[in-house]
RNA sequence: GGUCCCAUCGUCUAGAGGUCUAGGACACCGCCCUUUCAAGGCGGCGGCACGGGUUCAAAUCCCGUUGGGACCGCCA
């Protein structure tokens, strides 16, 4: 029989979770889903003075955002509980007065040094990096208990992950050289040692480690920017890993299927937006209908166009006509704003123009207007059989059509947008300009 | 400075000694769709950092060089 597979995040509230955060809960949490064990969150706050309870929210947030549900952590509770450094101090100093009272850690002031003795080699292997060994003598002495009695990051992490059961830990590389340390403490507390894997680093274009300087400084921010949780998913996901079979689009199921902890590569990746977009409007066009209207109506509210004035039906016709164009949900909802209301093709277009193609057009909308079959298909039968009678180009037509009509020189075949404004709409918007009677 | 890690197109990656004159994707550049592109189709550019080995054979293994990065806090 195997032990349950149980990994966590643990991330510490003195920021909100960023990309570099949530790559490391997501390749967690996909090998605790691929494997069927627990995903564990556990909330490091032993820097009293830089957590907060709002970063601590913006972590919830940002996981459950992304679809990275835990099994364990705070609020939730667990058996393995707390799930908050803060709420576990006598565990800490229990552990550390074993050590005090085996000679292996020393007082210094009200603070609890672990002692590193020289002429060790101290090694371990990396589920991803392989093999890896430091002389203990290149090793300074351990802090385990500061002197305001809260735990060291390097102690109490192995602590919790002891207590918790933690199998693997899986966390990034800027970790790898607190590992030597940590191991030198489960051992001299004669406890079992987890399986560690470390992930390579998410640089920034500048090969940088990705800071606020290259912009987004929570994972919700892209929410905000119109990503889909399940597209930062694959982006994330990408980074450091891939399914093989040049496979790049892919589901949350899929990634779970396909994830395996050994296939991580140990190289640290660029964070590239522009493969981000390009994934996003993937999965934009991936998504079924009802869902994709739901996910756009925010992005077009926050545009104060009014939604409420249309049918779902419409709306969701809207979308359909867009056919893919767009990456983010706030661009479809910014392109296809001359549907939801006229006001913003007024704003656009300037009067010039339409004095420069009203003499072209009049006569071809005012035959238009009245065409007994409204479709698109009907449209533009009319309209090439018009521009081939009057020797006037098609392109003389649709491009001043398209303009007035939607304030832009890119659309959809301007046919199918006619047919969807309807005949009124589009009967009100010609005669705004002048270009009927 | 010390210790550790990394190294395939600009970027994300496939590649686990022969099937690699290195495959895919993004980006970029052309062309086409003669109603536009922010949609679609077709094509192009572009890479194994360098030098030594090992081997019949190396992008793949070893060593070195160079270049990046991380850590060296009573931060996590």
């Amino acid at each position: 029989m195997t032990e349950e597979v149980r990994v966590r995040f643990a991330p510490s509230p003195t920021g909100n979770l960023h990309i570099g955060g949530a790559h490391t809960a997501l390749f967690n949490w996909l090998w605790a889903r691929h494997e069927g064990g627990k995903f564990v969150l556990r909330i490091e706050d032993s820097d009293r003075e830089r957590s907060t309870k709002e970063y601590e929210e913006n972590i919830y947030s940002g996981l459950e955002w992304l679809g990275l549900h835990w099994d364990e952590g705070p609020q939730i509770g667990g058996p393995y509980g707390p799930y908050r450094q803060s709420e576990r101090l006598d565990i800490y100093h229990s552990y550390a007065d074993k050590l005090l009272n085996e000679g292996l850690a020393y007082r210094e002031g009200e603070a609890v040094i672990f002692r590193v003795m020289p002429g060790e080699v101290v090694s371990f292997d990396d589920i991803v990096y392989g093999h890896i060994e430091v002389k203990s003598e290149t090793l300074k002495d351990i802090v385990l208990i500061k002197s305001d009695g809260t735990p060291t990051y390097n102690y109490a992490v192995v602590i919790d992950d002891f207590t918790m059961a933690i199998t693997h830990v899986i966390r990034g590389e800027d970790h790898i050289a607190n590992t030597p340390k940590q191991i030198l403490l489960y051992k001299a507390l004669g406890i079992k040692l987890p399986e560690f894997a470390h992930l390579p680093m998410i640089l920034g274009k500048d090969k940088k480690k990705l800071s606020k300087r290259h912009g987004a400084t929570s994972v919700l921010e892209y929410k905000e920017m119109g990503f889909l949780p399940e597209a930062l998913f694959n982006f994330l996901a990408l980074l450091g890993w891939s399914p093989g079979d040049n496979r790049e689009i892919f589901s949350v199921e899929e990634a779970i299927k396909w994830f395996d902890i050994k296939d991580v590569n140990k190289r640290a990746s660029v964070f590239d937006m522009d493969k981000l977009r390009h994934i996003n409007q993937e999965h934009i066009k991936r998504m079924d209908p009802e869902r994709r209207l739901e996910a756009v109506k925010p992005f077009w509210v926050a545009l104060d166009l009014p939604i409420e004035k249309h049918s779902p039906e419409y709306l969701a016709k809207v979308l359909e006509i867009m056919d893919g164009r767009g990456q983010t949900l706030k661009e479809l909802a910014e392109y296809t704003d001359y549907f939801l209301t006229f006001e913003p093709v007024k704003e656009r277009v300037d009067f010039e123009y339409t004095e420069n193609v009203r003499e072209v057009l009049r006569p071809f909308c005012n035959d238009m207007i009245k065409l007994s079959r409204w479709d698109s298909k009907a449209l533009e039968e009319f309209a090439r059989e018009w521009s081939a009678n009057k020797k006037v180009p098609l392109k003389k037509i649709a491009m001043p059509l398209r303009i007035l009509l939607t304030g832009t020189k890119v659309s959809p075949g301007i046919f199918e947008v006619i047919e969807l404004l309807g005949r009124e709409e589009t009967k009100k918007r010609l005669a705004h300009w002048g270009i009927l009677g």
